[in-house]
DNA sequence: CGTTCTCTTGAGATCCCTCAACACCTGTGG
DNA sequence: CCACAGGTGTTGAGGGATCTCAAGAGAACG
C-alpha cells in the first residue's frame, strides 16, 4: 500500500501514526505472538515474494522499496515505490499480492497482522485511515495505467520526474532538484521500457536542456515548462 | 472501485449487499438530502467525467461500465470494466479520478455520498467490507499493470480473454463461451494496443484454432492450454 | 588498480502503429 | 424487398518507435 511517488501523500500520512504511535503499542501490550519490530534490509533483499503468505505490515523509516510482478521469462513490472512514511503489504488477502524488494539499504517497522486486525476493531478512525489510503493508492495506480498504456517513452519518463517533483515539494524538498535513488532497469521496469531506452531518453532531455544530471542519481529540472509538455497532455479531455 | 473482471469477484460481492439490502434503506429514512434511485443509461452515455465533483455511489444492476483516464488529444486508457454488481465511484477523495461511460444500456443503483459516509459510521463491518474490496482492486489494477507494461499484444489479448473465462466460471458460467459486451477500440483502449491490432490477434488465434468467433460479441474458447501458453508466464517467479 | 556492475551509445531488427481501403452489420426509408 | 448510410470490424502496406544485441565508458569497491 505504497503512496508510489504519489500526488497526495497526505493520505498515506493519515496511516502511519497509529502504527508508529503509542496506539500500537497499547494494542500490543500483553500478546506474546504480537512484537513490533525494527529490522533493516540490504540492497536487492527481499522482503517478500508474491504468494507468500501474509505475516507482516511494513512501515518504511528510510530507504526505497520495489513493490513488483514478475513473469516466468523475467520480465516484471514495478508497480510502485515505496518511500518513508509508505505502509507495504496490506493486501488484504491471505498472501501477497506482489514481491517487494528494497532497493538500498532500508529501515523498516514491521507490524504483525494480527497487530493490524485488533488496532482496526480497537480504533474505528484507523480502518477509514486505511480505506482512505488503499483509495488513494488506487488513484495513483491508475495514472501509472495511463502512463503505461498511453504514452511514448518521452512522455513516461517526463511524468516520472515530474512525479518526483511534486512529491518532493509536498514534503517541503525542492522542486527542481531530484534525488533518483533508483537504478536505471529499475526506472525502465516501472515504466515498461527498456534500460537502453530510459537512457537514451535521459540524455535527449540533456540535450535539450531540459534537465542536467549532476550525478546518475541526481537530476536537475533546468526548464519546468518543457519538462511538462514533454510529459504530454495533462490527462483528462471533455468527451462531450 | 468495480472488480474489472477480477479474479476474485467475492470481495465486490460483500459490499454489495449493504448497498441493496435494507440496511441503506434504514440509514437513509427520515432525511430529505439521501434518495436512493435506480437509473438507466445509455450507450455511450457518461455517469461522470474526470474531475466532477462525486454526488454518488454507483452499484451496477447490468449492463457494463468502462472506467477510463483521458489525454488531452484522445489518447485513453480504460482502466476497468464494470459488471453488474461491482460498485463505481467510491475514489475517497472530492472529486473523480477517472471518467465512467455506459459501454451498452446500463442500469444502476445511485447512492448519494452522504449515505455512504452514514453507512460507515453507523455499520461497522460495511468499511472493512469495502476496504477488501478497494485492497481487492488494487491487486486487479496491478495485475493489469503488468499486462500493460510488459506483455505482447497476443498476451494482452490472451489474458484479457482469460480473465473473462475465470470470472465467468467464477460466477457459475460457462469457461469457454464467452460474451464480449464491449467492442474491438474498447478492448484496444483497455490493453493498450490499436483497434487494428487487436483485431489482427483476434484473426491470429482464429486461425491457429485457439478461439471460435461465433459472432462478432462471442468468443468460444477452442483450446484452452494453447490460449493458456499464449498468455505468457503465469506470472510468478522464483527471483534468481 | 583491477574487477564488477551500471550506464551509455550505436546499428540493426521487430513489433506495433498509421493510413487506407474494403467488408460487414444494422437500421432506415423508399 | 431492396438501396443506402453510418458505424464497426477486417485486412494490407509501409513506417516508426522501441527493443535486441553488442561494445565501450564510468563509477564503485575491495
Amino acid at each position: 500500500m505504497a503512496t508510489a511517488l504519489t500526488s497526495s501523500p497526505t493520505a498515506m500520512m493519515a496511516v502511519a501514526p497509529w502504527l508508529s504511535g503509542t496506539s500500537i503499542e497499547h494494542i500490543d501490550s500483553g500478546h506474546t505472538m504480537t512484537c513490533i519490530t525494527l529490522r533493516n534490509y540490504a540492497e536487492n533483499e527481499h522482503l517478500f515474494l508474491e504468494g507468500d503468505i501474509q505475516t507482516h505490515i511494513y512501515l518504511v523509516i528510510s530507504g526505497v522499496i520495489a513493490l513488483y510482478k514478475a513473469l516466468s521469462d523475467g520480465r516484471r513490472q514495478i508497480c510502485s515505490f515505496a518511500y518513508p512514511g509508505d505502509i507495504i503489504g496490506l493486501d488484504c488477502i491471505d498472501s501477497h499480492v506482489n514481491s517487494a524488494e528494497a532497493l538500498c539499504k532500508t529501515r523498516l517497522r514491521c507490524i504483525p497482522v494480527n497487530a493490524i486486525e485488533k488496532l482496526m476493531r480497537a480504533e474505528p478512525g484507523f480502518g477509514q485511515a486505511l480505506l482512505v489510503a488503499t483509495a488513494s493508492e488506487l488513484a495513483d495506480t491508475r495514472e501509472q495505467m495511463l502512463s503505461l498504456g498511453r504514452k511514448s517513452a518521452s512522455e513516461k519518463l517526463a511524468s516520472f520526474l515530474l512525479r518526483i517533483s511534486r512529491r518532493n515539494a509536498a514534503f517541503g524538498g525542492s522542486e527542481d532538484m531530484l534525488a533518483i535513488p533508483m537504478k536505471r532497469c529499475e526506472i525502465a521496469d516501472f515504466l515498461g521500457l527498456t534500460t537502453e531506452t530510459v537512457s537514451r531518453t535521459f540524455t535527449r532531455f540533456k540535450t535539450m536542456n531540459i534537465i542536467r544530471l549532476n550525478s546518475i542519481s541526481e537530476v536537475e529540472i533546468l526548464d519546468h515548462e518543457k519538462l511538462e509538455s514533454a510529459a504530454g497532455g495533462l490527462s483528462h479531455c471533455g468527451v462531450h
